[in-house]
Order: structure tokens, then sequence, then C-alpha cells
DNA sequence: CATGAATGAGAATTCATTCAT
DNA sequence: TATGAATGAATTCTCATTCAT
């Protein structure tokens, strides 16, 4: 008997596949990739281990598409705000006001992929994707310093202090949830110190 | 009567101790937490693992005191540099670089140490030493601040976001070996973006 | 559309489960709790080790589990006996009769219930088992106080020393099987004893 | 050089030995047979655990020692009560009661060589020990058998039943320590339940 | 094609025993 | 001779991956 696959089928599966990602994604937000074990995967996207391994081949690959992924999504957003229009050093600004805002909404998940490791194949697409955040950055920076707002510097090294200081500017408040700060003064602190970082004019 | 344990014994016994936490040490700094087992730290330290377990309670207490010696270590250096002479940008300027050319040296090791988790005994220990290298520069912006060098700003995060602007420029040209910059001008633009990030001017 | 857990499956899991339990307790009888590792479980039981956990939590709860549905059995064996008709003396007999013929069919598990203790968790529930026991024989006690059969005596002690002269000498036959007496001498002899201990006429 | 073992020496062996075996005595009547290691004991004894080798060939031995070395001191006190004067019935009363008391005054200790095995070589030993107390019994039975105090019965059977019922009625108080019958009342009641195991008459 | 029970290598830890000093 | 550091096999428990149903 010859199986015609069905609209519905395909469309089933690929539904599954987002509710493994899905699945995968929350308990690393939960609690980081030590909670994210195959079987908690199966168990909250409510299907089988089994079925975990006909949509990814390893567990290693399924973390690796959790992650970039979600990066790639995060990614989109910046680059939308740094293309967009404005002074080189308005879009600076509001693309790490947008990040800072939304890592401190779901905060373990931004810290489990900027800067937890898990095994060494999610550990060099953690990499990647921190050179993906990086290019982001770069693009601003080197528009910043065609305009002549920027003073000239290294666009590679900003671009990966950028990245690094908001990240553990971020990972402290969230490790420490009781009494932090507002978080509107938070995000703006972060914003000011690379403003300042690159821009060198107050 | 019972017997004097001999200078010589008592060398071995510190050599072991010294050795145990080399091993530990080299084996973070080459594969992180995941590759550090209690059976490779017997492996590459020379002993037995139930000769690990003379020296150290348990797995966490090793590597808690891993992480806190070689952060005790590199604490105490900037220290002296931000307490030394020359003005709070000078200082802070110096203490970054020392940072940054040390941790070129050692490069894994930094990395795993300040960004990487393991298991929550080490972690509540990791987060107390971003706290300790977090102070050592608090220290230096309220000087530049009270001295006027620098403009008002969040001591508490702008220590953070020099601690991890760093970290995150060292850790990516450690990670691809090949073809790095030269490690001088690394330093150099590292140095310059925390300069700018807290002077504001150039 | 999850599949049905098929009844051939249903019987093949408590099968195993009962398969466990039937190893542990065969290891129990033959060495004591010393033989029974988890590794020698998985062996004797034809699984794995870790197998061995999907069914129970903890060694723990397998070794409590063994030693009180033993128990539970003997005790509602002993129960029916001494709720049945008959005098106080008639059935406290039977009882007595009925432990000591059981327990020389299948002897060291019995020994190792009773006396033997392994860990706290198991030394605890190893506690109550023996005061489940205690308590069949208080009953009988009881009744036969207040029907003038038996003379006033403590009931609390009366049951103790009855589980433990039976326990006592079931025990030594048993560990050498040779040459003993037979065995309904050896069951008339302990009746005996508990009839005379508790009766005080002959 | 040829050495002389001196009278000192000589002296100051057998008080290591003795010191160990006092230690041993005494972790296991703390915490019994678990809590008793080779370390534990080097510890306590105040030696090193080399010199219990110098000692003891095995863990085993030394254990079986200190079992032994126990249950012939109660078997001896227990021996003088039994061979002494009065009647059978007195003297067995006696014996029991006198049994008990001691139990009750070190407790752990009593229980755990009566009824906790540790190892084969132990256990063995700790059989051997219930017999030698079975045997102190079992004399006494004879002779009351012999002058018609007590009626014809099985020897071996009514010492086994008298060592287990104490030990068992021992057992339970010691270990819920809290909320105990008075121990006069609770000698009393083994003594009164042994006795009248044995005479058949009140 | 989905299921989830079973696998088994590997982890941390313990401890009786040995042997270089 | 006494020491106690070192050994290493054994223990309990975990979890990514497979495969019979």
């Amino acid at each position: 008997m010859a199986y015609q696959r069905s609209a519905l089928m395909q469309e089933r599966l690929s539904e599954n596949r987002a509710r493994i990602l899905a699945a995968a994604r929350q308990l690393v937000a939960e609690g980081g990739f030590r909670a994210a074990s195959i079987t908690a995967v199966a168990r909250v996207s409510g299907l089988s281990t089994g079925a975990i391994y006909r949509y990814f081949p390893s567990k290693s690959v399924l973390f690796v598409e959790v992650l970039t992924s979600a990066v790639a999504h995060e990614c989109e957003i910046l680059t939308a705000i740094v293309d967009g229009d404005g002074s080189a050093r308005e879009r600076l600004r509001a693309a790490v006001a947008s990040f800072a805002r939304r890592a401190l909404k779901g905060p373990h998940l931004a810290f489990a992929f900027i800067a937890e490791p898990a095994d060494p194949d999610v550990e060099a697409a953690r990499i990647l994707c921190r050179r993906d955040f990086g290019d982001v950055f770069k693009r601003v920076l080197r528009a910043g310093m065609a305009s002549g707002e920027f003073p000239k510097q290294s666009v590679d090294v900003g671009a990966a202090c950028i990245v690094g200081a908001f990240t553990e500017a971020l990972v402290r408040p969230v490790e420490h949830a009781g009494g932090r700060r507002s978080d509107q003064a938070l995000v703006r602190a972060i914003v000011d110190f690379c403003d300042r970082a690159v821009g060198g004019t107050d």
C-alpha cells in the first residue's frame, strides 16, 4: 500500500517539530541546559523520546537549532533597528536597549544562550551566534565611523565589547532576581555605557 | 611515640595538592567544566581517584577552590594596579590591559571561570567571583567620578560592562586561535573601548 | 494520536517489576542485604541496572518494598489465624506453628527481614515490620487475658518475646542445614515453648 | 643490631591491642558496624591504620574478636549465675535479669552483637556466640528438668527461644529510646515470660 | 510511524588494605 | 617499627540513544 503524504500529515510533522523546539526552549529558559534532558523535552512536548529522534538526529543537533533559531530571531530584530532610520548613535542606542529589555523579560534563556555551554557542538554554535550578534553591531559601528559620528576604532573589538558588556550587565541582575534596581534604570545605564564607549562624546 | 612528619613528606603532600589543582585547572582550561571529571583529574595529576578525596572532600569543593584561587590571584593584581598611582583613567587603562594580556596567555580558563556554570556550589562561587572582579573596577570608577575625570554614571553597571566587554572580546580570538590579529592591537582596542565608555572624552 | 499500551506490554511491565522484586528477595535470602547490590539484582533479574531505576526510584525504596511486602504477606496469614475460631491458646499455637513452618521453607529470608539492618530507610521499615508482627500476637494475648485463659502479663513484652523466640529458634537450624532434627519436632517444641510462656498451665 | 623485646615493649604491644579492641567496641556501640571503619578505629584508638594491621590481619578478624570477647564476658557472668546456688528456676530468673539489665545499660552494643551482621566472617562468629549464650541456658534447663522443677521439654529449642525472646524484647525499646517504660518493669516482664515458658507453673 | 522500556557506559564517592618512608 | 598517603575495585545512580511492539 503506497502512502500518500497528505497536506495534513505534512502539517502535523512540522507542528511536532515546532513543539519539540518550543519545549526545549522552555526548559532551557526555566532551568538551563542542565534541566533540558531528552526525557524532559519529550514530556513537555507531549511526544515520546523516540519521536524526538525522528525529527532531530541527536540532542546536540536539537539544541544547536534551539540556540541558532532563538539568536536568529534576536538578530532579525536588531538588524531591523540597525538598518532603520536615524543617526548611527540613535540606532546603536535603540538596538542595545531593545536587546536588554527583551533579555530582562525572559532572563534565563538569554543567559543560557549567550553564556552557558553545553556540549562541544552546542558550544561551537554558541560562538557562531555571538559572532552573528557582533556582526549587527559592526554595521552600525562602520556606519557611524563613515559619517564621522564615531571616532576611529576597531570595529571587531568594539562589537564584541558591546555584546560582552550588555550580556554581563544583564546576567548579574538575572541571578539575584530579588531587590534589583528598576529595569528601566538598568537598561538606561547599559545603553549609556555603550553609547559613550563607541561615541566618545556626550 | 608518634613519628615526626618529615619535611619531605610535608612537601610531597602540598605538591600533590598543587598537582590536583593544576590538573583541574588545566582540564577546565582545555575543555571546560564538562571535561573535568574526577577520573580525568586523577589521570592528569598522576594520582588515583581516591587520592583526590584525601585532599578535597568533594568535586564541588575542589572546583570552587580552583575557581576562587584563580580569581583571587587576578583580583590581587588588578587591585594593586587600581590602588596605585596615576589618574583614575590611567589606572583603569592599566588594569584592563593587564587583565587582557594575562587572559590571552591562559585563554580558555579565564572564560570558563567567568562565564561557565558547573554545579550549584561552583556556580554560587562563580557569582561571588564575578562580583569580586566588578568590585575592583567600581573603585576606580568611583575615584574617577569623585575627581571629575569621569562623568556621572552607574558604578554597578559600568563595572559589570567592563568585565563583560573585555571577557567577550578576549574569548573570540581565543577560540579561533588561527589568524588572529596581533595581541598588542587587540589589547589596545579593548582598553580604548573601556576608556571611552567610562570617560567620555578622548 | 497516542498509541494504546497493549495488554501484552502491561503484562511485561508488571512481570519485570515482579522479577526485580523476586531477584532482590532471592539475593537477600541467600546472602543477606550485603549481597543484594543493584548490580546483582540486575544480573539475577536479567535486566540492566538502568531498568531497575525505571521501576524503583532508589535502592532503599526497592528493599523497603521487598521487606514490607514479604512481612505484610506473613502478617495476613497470621492475622487470619489469630482472628479465627477456637480458644486463644489454640489460635496462638496455630499462629506460631504456621509461621515456623513457612519460615522453615524459605529460611534465610525471614531471618534477614526480622534481624538484619541495611541502610537507614530500610532499617526504619524493618522496625515497623517487627511492630506489625508483634501487633498480631498482642491481639491474641489480650483475648486470652480477657477470657481468663492467660494469666495477667505484659502484652507488649510478651508479643516481642514470642517473635524473638521463634525467630531465634528458627535461625539456628536454618543456618546449619545439615543434620537438623525433624522440622516437625522443631515446630512442636517452639509452639510448646510459646504456649507455656503465655499460658502458664500445661 | 639484635633487638631485645623488653618487658616494657611487650606491655605496650598488648596495650595497643587492647586499645584497638576498645575503640572498635566503642564505635560499634555508638553507631553499629556501619560506623566502625578501620579509619575510625585508628582515629579513636590513637593509632594509625597501618598499626591496626600489625595486630589484626584483617577487619573481619578484628571484629570477630570484638564480638567474641564481649560475648565471652557476658557468658562468664551468666555462667557464674547459672552454676551458683538456688533452685534452677531462681538461677534462670537471675541470669535473664542480669543479661537484660546489662544490655539496657549499653544498649547499642548488645544489639549490634546479637542482631546486626556485618560481613560473612563476623556473621559466622555471631552465630557461634548465640550458641554460646544458648549453652549457658541449656545447663540450667537440664538441671531444672533433672530436679523435676521444669517439665520435660527440648533443651536446644528452649535455650534458643530464651535467647531470642529477651534479645527481641530488649532491641525494641532500644530503638525507640524516648517514652520507654521503666527498665525495671521491662526486665521483670521478660524474666516472667521466660520463667513461665520453661517452668509451666506460676 | 509512534512509543517508551531497556540499555550500558560513565559519573561521584567510599574504604579495606598496602607499602615507601 | 609505626605511619598514613595512596590505591583501585566496588557502589549507587543518570541519561542519550535504540529498537521491539
